[in-house]
DNA sequence: ATGGACCCTGTAGCCACTACAGGGTCAAGC
DNA sequence: GCTTGACCCTGTAGTGGCTACAGGGTCCAT
């Protein structure tokens, strides 16, 4: 069982060591043993959950939604119901953002296709955006 | 020309009372005259300027953006070239956010599609978050 | 013994608001 | 004229998820 830095740790999994001790201040990751020169020592366990933070970080879960799997990650004989749970609710909170994402694209591409690349005072974007006329 | 309190551009624009304050207080509107009881008193520019800004923010420009935007729409004679490059830079990156959801998406959904609802132990949703194989 | 790479704590900043607390003002109704 | 309640004021702190210091300590190789 290796000794690992938290710069170890870092570089393992693409995290900022600022992070890792954010994770640490906010309960994400536990606290871990120190040295005798007080530096963090971390082992393979820890490598892993963090590798399992960032992981679901990168697939878009908030930081609630990440403790919640994680407590249930450790509950190994319980169903994964609420996982798939947790799991769908962002799945569908994700699509909810590509159809808002796309409808702002179509409704900006309109916007941008009227100018006509003259003056200001004719264009059509700025137009778009101040609807109710200069006054 | 009309006084108007700032719960009466509140009301007309769809904007709380204190994103206003934060409007003017970064700069984005401009310090309106008060009245005898310290009331901002605006009248129909600053509601047009608000309206603009709430429309651009509403297409998902920054705040810096739409700073730029409104110095633009200022300059009535120039060419509307600058407002262009500032829309399209805009369009490019929704147009990357969507991308990058849609990617996600499909590597949510084809996780989620993996679980076999059995035990967390075998949850393919929580190996899929970590993917060392538990320690 | 010295240099540089690493580590420590604590705090402040980022974005774009939002939410108070603790007060002042104003108009309508009695 | 007094009360009530809706509105307004300032100032500060919180949100999420980090990131960036400042100002110091530790470790290891030379």
């Amino acid at each position: 069982m290796s000794r690992l830095t938290i710069g170890d740790l870092a570089k393992r999994t693409g995290t900022k060591v600022e992070t890792i001790r954010y994770y640490e201040r906010i309960g994400l990751l536990p606290v871990p043993p120190r040295t005798e020169g007080n530096y963090r020592a971390y082992d393979n366990r820890q490598l892993g959950r963090l590798s399992f933070i960032r992981r679901a970080r990168d697939l878009g879960f908030s930081i609630e939604q990440v403790r919640d799997l994680l407590d249930l990650a450790d509950q190994r004989d319980r169903s994964c119901e609420a996982v798939d749970v947790i799991a769908g609710q962002h799945l569908a909170e994700i699509e909810r953002k590509i159809a808002d994402l796309v409808a702002l694209r179509d409704e900006l591409a309109d916007v941008i296709g009227r100018c006509k690349h003259g003056a200001v005072a004719d264009c059509r974007i700025i137009e778009a955006l101040a609807p109710h006329g200069s006054d």
